[in-house]
DNA sequence: TTTAAAAATACAATCGATTGTATTTTGTTT
DNA sequence: AAACAAAATACAATCGATTGTATTTTTAAA
């Protein structure tokens, strides 16, 4: 099976037209007279011509493609708002380079330098929960490529962070169970590496002094968050003297946590409360429902690709430290509703 | 911010040694000796070069990339069948750009020529249920590219398809509801314009027959198989005379129905005992777990990619046009124990 | 018709890496 | 030290499209 692509020089010969203003046809160049174009374009129909955008980006060193980084697509929140990058991108005519870093620092390096060697023009990144260095984000910004971090947001120097103040809702939602009349709460909290669970953490306790409750050190949980980690903690709040409500900082292992202790006869909201994060599909649709956060999903998307857009625009002859906070949603659901 | 991207001429301007040597030696050839690789590769580190892929490509004419569409990548299976296709990539050294058709027939048309155009070795795809036509593929065939077909069978020549048997299966399914003694099935159809969702309804009619039921053209109902169309349909089957079971083509509309009925005070599975097919997460967790068939989503990504990978190397002498088949595995849960 | 201006097209260099061929350097053998 | 093979390196063309400049053609004005 041969290669039979056809190249802007086919079209030259056949029609004995210097390649040059092919291209310029085939780009809807001023320069090119109506008529010369249509030829150009009809044999480049007949030939089954398609540009090879590997050519074009080398020369012009545009690629009019950005990379988004994240750590899995799997999860409602990331395909959601890599739906709003894309209808974004679509709109400004770039393609999307979707990879997952699968939580992996490693392999987050690795993707950066891909990155990199493509050529986009521009990165979208969810960082990973094990990312504490960023050396691999400098490195790409010594290149002169805008990167901007959205959802988990990065201390880096000279880049923008799309973010919700999750410091604010992580007291808020503390606030709600302590208004049902919660006073004895376990925090399910994601790796404090990550300046995201730091925020909801301080949020957590924030929320407790307000309303002169004891923080204990024992009532926060640190784990990864999966689903075999909601077990473990449901085990440990079996195991702890007194419990009447939980603040997770998700909703994966929240809807773990509370099958296992429904398992154990507890009831929920009665005996423990919960609120989780992110607004998982499946927590709408658990018995009784979550109460969770909603986070703009898709809208984050669109703002951090518009943003990013801006940015690749200007030329790096825009601002470019700065952060912006997108307001989240608390659902009230059944799991937290202990008065009615 | 200037464009400071470092090429192999400013490494052979460095050391005063030939460009073409520093792209062997970059590339580890035998033809350079240890002493300037070692030489070229530290000045490489020092001066932070990257590898131009897009010249790279263009030169040599392989990408190392594949494209994979999928309608959505928010749908469980999809984002579980590329972390797939990811795996073996990853190993193959292969990049993949991930792209949603989300079930527009345009939409498709343009990724594949955005697939075109970005020289891939080779495209996966799981076709939009609305293409009903296959020019954009044979376009892309034209130029010599292998084209692989899973979950979504095409009946296009000289392509694979990786499948499961759907009819099979769909036969499977509502024989377990005939034996958990359900008589009047209602069908949750799929557009029929897609092959899958005609395999299974053929095999859901084949089960019938078989067990001498009566297979009722009003007790099928095609939808897109959406959340409100779940709800549609549980208030079509609310109208129906007598309906014990329901055998859905997928999980979302499954759930949403039973919702829908459970609030209208049918009882599940007592009253109308529901199958549902491919294992969202949700259906584990909903009340009553709902009984569905889990694809071999992950290993069919696997599979699929590894297919693909064959094509790619063999360039075309490999007999092409199979079908792979792939086992699925019913999950009985609540939703249809009838019987105990 | 001549001539200048404008429009259309052609020429040629370029993006960065690769690769077949040519040349130089090194090493071995007598 | 000469002669030759082998190893290492240099030269130069190439992938396909783009783009600044030069040239030709067309149009319009004098």
């Amino acid at each position: 099976m041969k290669n039979n692509n056809v190249t802007i020089h086919d079209i030259s010969k056949a029609l004995e037209i210097d390649s040059s203003t092919v291209s310029r046809a085939l780009n809807n160049s001023p320069r090119v007279s109506q008529k010369t174009k249509d030829k150009i374009i009809s044999k480049a129909n007949e030939l089954g011509y398609q540009r090879n955008s590997l050519a074009s980006k080398l020369r012009t060193n545009k690629t009019h493609s950005i990379g988004v980084i994240v750590p899995r697509i799997s999860r409602h929140f990331f395909s959601s708002a890599i739906a709003g990058i894309e209808e974004t991108a679509y709109d400004a005519g770039y393609d999307v380079i979707i990879c997952q870093s699968l939580d992996d620092y490693e392999r987050e390096k690795k993707l950066m330098n891909t990155m990199l060697s493509n050529r986009v023009d521009g990165v979208l990144i969810s960082i990973s929960m094990k990312t504490t260095e960023h050396d691999h984000f400098k490195e790409y910004q010594k290149q002169g490529l805008p990167i901007l971090f959205f959802d988990r947001p990065c201390a880096l120097a000279n880049s923008t962070n799309v973010i919700i103040d999750d410091f604010k809702i992580g007291k808020e939602v503390t606030e709600h169970l302590i208004e049902q009349g919660c006073k004895d709460i376990v925090h399910f909290s994601g790796p404090q590496t990550s300046q995201l669970y730091q925020q909801r953490t301080k949020g957590f306790k924030a929320a407790l002094e307000k309303h002169q409750l004891p923080f204990r050190e024992e009532y926060v949980f640190e784990s990864s968050l999966m689903k075999e980690d909601g077990i473990e903690m449901a085990k440990k709040i079996l195991a702890l003297p007194k419990v009447d409500g939980v603040v997770s900082s998700n909703d994966t292992s929240a809807i773990s946590a509370m099958q296992h202790l429904k398992e154990n006869g507890i009831r929920i909201p009665q005996d423990i409360a919960f609120v989780g994060f992110s607004n998982e599909p499946v927590s709408a649709v658990f018995e009784p429902s979550l109460t969770t956060v909603k986070q703009p999903d898709f809208e984050m998307g669109k703002i951090a690709a518009s943003l990013l857009f801006e940015q690749i625009k200007s030329e790096g002859n825009l601002r470019i430290n700065q952060t912006k906070i997108l307001e989240p949603e608390l659902i009230i659901r059944n799991s937290s509703r202990k008065k009615s």
